[in-house]
DNA sequence: ATAATAAAAGATATATTTGTCTTTTATTGT
DNA sequence: ACAATAAAAGACAAATATATCTTTTATTAT
């Protein structure tokens, strides 16, 4: 569904959610094996999300990392995924027209159409907190460690 | 949502459904004209679901070209994604994990799985040949030369 | 101030996907 | 049989995604 990279930065974000705040910092070594991602790869797409859009806060040196503000634990998935510039992946055709429209409309445009309007509906209304919440459940997971 | 490579497939299989049968064969010329593929790429993909599967059907020489069976013009698009090893794009973890499971969910993973279920199937349901019905509405459009 | 720390930045490497081009093989119409 | 045709096969090229490693910069604790 999505690319790795984005893989990633939704469950960096939402590992962040849960165990992050201003005063207590995660740093990349811990994020990298909680969400069981490559360590630099993850680095450079945390980039991504500090600096224009500032999503995601952090500070250098000792006792400095990664953390998200309240705000921040705020914001829908939808909102990531257009920040990630990815959001193309779910509203974009399913057939891959340069447009998805009503007026040229693909043959799978009807039945999918509908179903996008749910996967939005619902990346729209679930926020990084909500997520975090659910990982209050042991059996819930966020990497492969349990295998 | 899914990889260039399944798009043109996908596409290419509709135009066949539409337009080919076992007198009346399409050249790769002709499809990767309507359906806005380029040419050569979508020819090594067509190969891919003629060999072992035989879900395309092919012949060599003068008149030559590809066509569908009636009986593969039945066959739904979550086949036709079994066939090009793609449909975990759908049914795999929205977040990655390498299994999307009730044992050890992802975060996602409630709100997911019933989109999923529609999405599949939506996808099992949907046959090439009513998607190529589709396409007798004259504003459906299966490549993007309206623009 | 200094040393330790941790992210930022940059360079580089690998793998995969996408795309093109040429040669070969199979089939057909003449 | 022969020439024309069209897919099959294979080699190659380019672009993108993924991943690693090193150096630099910013911050903090001492
Ligand atoms: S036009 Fe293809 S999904 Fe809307
Ligand atoms: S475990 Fe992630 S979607 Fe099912």
């Amino acid at each position: 569904m999505f690319s790795k990279s984005t893989e990633y930065a939704l469950r960096a974000l939402i590992y962040l959610a849960q165990n992050s705040s201003e005063d207590h910092k995660i740093g990349i070594v811990e994020l990298s094996v909680a969400i069981d991602s490559p360590k630099s790869f993850t680095a450079k797409i945390l980039q991504k999300l500090t600096h224009g859009n500032k999503l995601i806060s952090s500070v250098t040196g000792p006792s400095g990392g990664f953390y998200l503000t309240d705000q921040a634990k705020k914001k829908s998935l939808l909102k990531v995924l257009t920040l990630l510039d990815t959001e193309h992946m779910i509203s974009g055709c399913i057939l891959g027209l340069s447009e998805c429209s009503e007026i040229n409309p693909c043959p799978m445009h009807a039945d999918y159409a509908k179903i996008k309007v749910q996967l939005l509906g619902m990346l729209g209304q679930k926020s990084l907190e909500a997520l975090a919440r659910e990982m209050n459940d042991p059996k819930v997971v966020i990497n492969n460690n349990n295998r």
